[in-house]
DNA sequence: TATGAATGAGGCTTCATTCAT
DNA sequence: GATGAATGAAGCCTCATTCAT
């Protein structure tokens, strides 16, 4: 219908965000080629000028997954130096995202990851290693700075910061949004930082 | 090949702990029914005689899980009044049923569930809401009791204890069991319980 | 269930006589032998002591109807000698098995009869060719004994005759019993034998 | 095989033709798409470019049934005023049609219709009573214009004048084409004709 | 004689992908 | 760059039938 010709470098990015969204609202494993060329405009086939299969964008909507988080890291660090605060904003920042793009968290934890390709689901954990670890250097420097108490291990307490969110999903998921999250967020980073920080 | 004929009763149980199984393994959308039915030594037309229909069987297989979450908590209330101590066990429990039978959080989280059969997903929050229900329940006795501190809301806490889970879970799963779940765990819960204890 | 055992030759009439009551109600095609086996309190298998196939139960079946068709000529022509009243007779009594046993004449025209085994479609066209042979020798009769009109083919006629039934059959099942067939049934007959009676 | 891309609106043709070709020769409950795509050429699944279901191609069937009925009738009003005559001549058309086109009776009498899809034995009603109503105009017509019998009901006549079709499709089914229709035919509309012309 | 578990062929449909236009 | 027809693999399910008990 539309036969408008894109730039295939448009045409990309329109088909990665749209697969992300199609993800985000109804999981990586129902993720279909036609539902996803409805959605950019296109028809199926035409997909295939630009992506080589399925797989290959899904590739690249993990990338993107990954770009935007470091993204979100290096702005919120930006901000302040201080521990807790940056991982306020952090843990806002993805409360934020999964309203908008709920596709982020469910992409990592998703079954289609490990049944279908293997590779993807290492991909996807380097991922999420590489986000832990970089949430592991904010609590070693809130350690050395002397915000966050020092009798715990960075590594572990990295683990369960990135571990509030994601029950937050799954419970937004399964009420049908009904559930809320940024209360509940709130609540668990407020026991949470309560407990890390230094006295 | 096998041909070894077997009552219903026991077909039935079979099957259920084998899909209980490939979807710990690789998820409930990835469940075919060609290889639940390898799994039990069964032509897949062979299943249509223990049941109606595959969704016949998903649906079993949650009612498994309930079954066993609320034995697992009967069981867990039987052994202590004190609500820290329950909770204990019931995350240690918890996470043992992970180990062998992953597919609990699995089929809870999964998010075929809301694709395919959205009657599923209901139910599917239904369970968990008993559970998170049946933990706030302890958390209240506990604040009655004066073990937890009765500034913080049960509803929340509940919410918090079993948020303990789902991260230690996706860890377990996308490191393919490399990561030490008891060991998170453990930290986690001395993290959480220190910080809803009573003072 | 029931478990009880009968004789064989009871149970193959028991078998036929339900065959030809599913089919009179859902058509040849859709007769399952699980649902032959239920209506006669027999499990699926139970069915295979008596017939060797589906096959030979459809063959009796049609056996079945060729008897009783001949059965119903027989006992019309020891009725009356008249040729008209014979014919009279004998469409009151098709009709009166339509409504009791309809299958008799679904039987004859299924299509399932020529689709599965082309063997049946001909056995069914020689019991129809004998029934149109007995109705062209009553026509016969009656040209002879000066009831019918000499200017007609008999065997025309007797087709003609016979021919009143299938848009009668056809008019009560597709509209689900509503139709009058009776009422049909004789104005056609009224038309007819007025048409054909020897003036 | 063949891979010859044809445009959607003559495959959706080619396929209902097929179709009603198949149903001609097997009857509707027979009808396999296997079969039904290798009639036009394709793979099973091509069909489901040009169709979203079987049921959809049996629809499409159906109509074009009527399309051609319905044509029938204007066409054949449009030859002549004469009641008679245009019974005729739609008598002569639809034997026409029941060696070309065998499948539109079949159709409309098939047991699969009531089995199946309880909507299309109804829709099928609908359509007979729509050609029935069509003819019993054309009764009346003859009536008022003094060419038929006054004394009978224009009703059952065109009842009457419409079941001279079954049985010569049924013949003509069953003795695989080797019973003379046309003659048949012929011979019944002489008696009846006869029978209801005014005198 | 009757049961019920098991089989294998075959049915409809979905979906990622290819290819000529 | 985009279309739309076609494909083939794979998925769920039905059904007649066999066989040990």
């Amino acid at each position: 219908m539309a036969l408008e010709k894109l730039d295939t470098k448009i045409r990309r990015e329109q088909i990665v965000e749209a697969a992300l969204s199609l993800i985000a609202a109804q999981g990586l494993r129902s993720l279909r080629v036609a539902a996803l060329a409805r959605r950019v405009g296109l028809v199926p086939s035409g997909l295939y000028r630009h992506f080589r299969s399925k797989q290959e964008i899904l590739d690249a909507a993990l990338q993107l997954v990954q770009r935007r988080g470091l993204d979100n890291l290096k702005e919120v660090c930006a901000t302040t130096p201080n521990a807790l605060e940056r991982l306020k904003f952090l843990l806002l920042r993805a409360i934020k995202m999964i309203r908008e793009l709920q596709a982020m968290p469910r992409i990592v934890f998703s079954e289609g990851m490990s049944a279908d390709h293997p590779e993807r689901k290492r991909q996807a954990y380097v991922i999420l290693r590489g986000f832990l670890g970089a949430i592991e250097g904010i609590m070693q420097e809130g350690q050395e700075r002397g915000e966050v108490r020092k009798d715990l291990d960075a590594k572990s307490l990295a683990v369960m910061f990135w571990g509030i969110l994601p029950p937050v999903v799954i419970l937004w998921h399964m009420s049908d949004g009904k559930f809320d999250v940024t209360r509940h967020a709130e609540r668990s980073w407020e026991l949470f930082s309560d407990a890390i920080r230094a006295r």
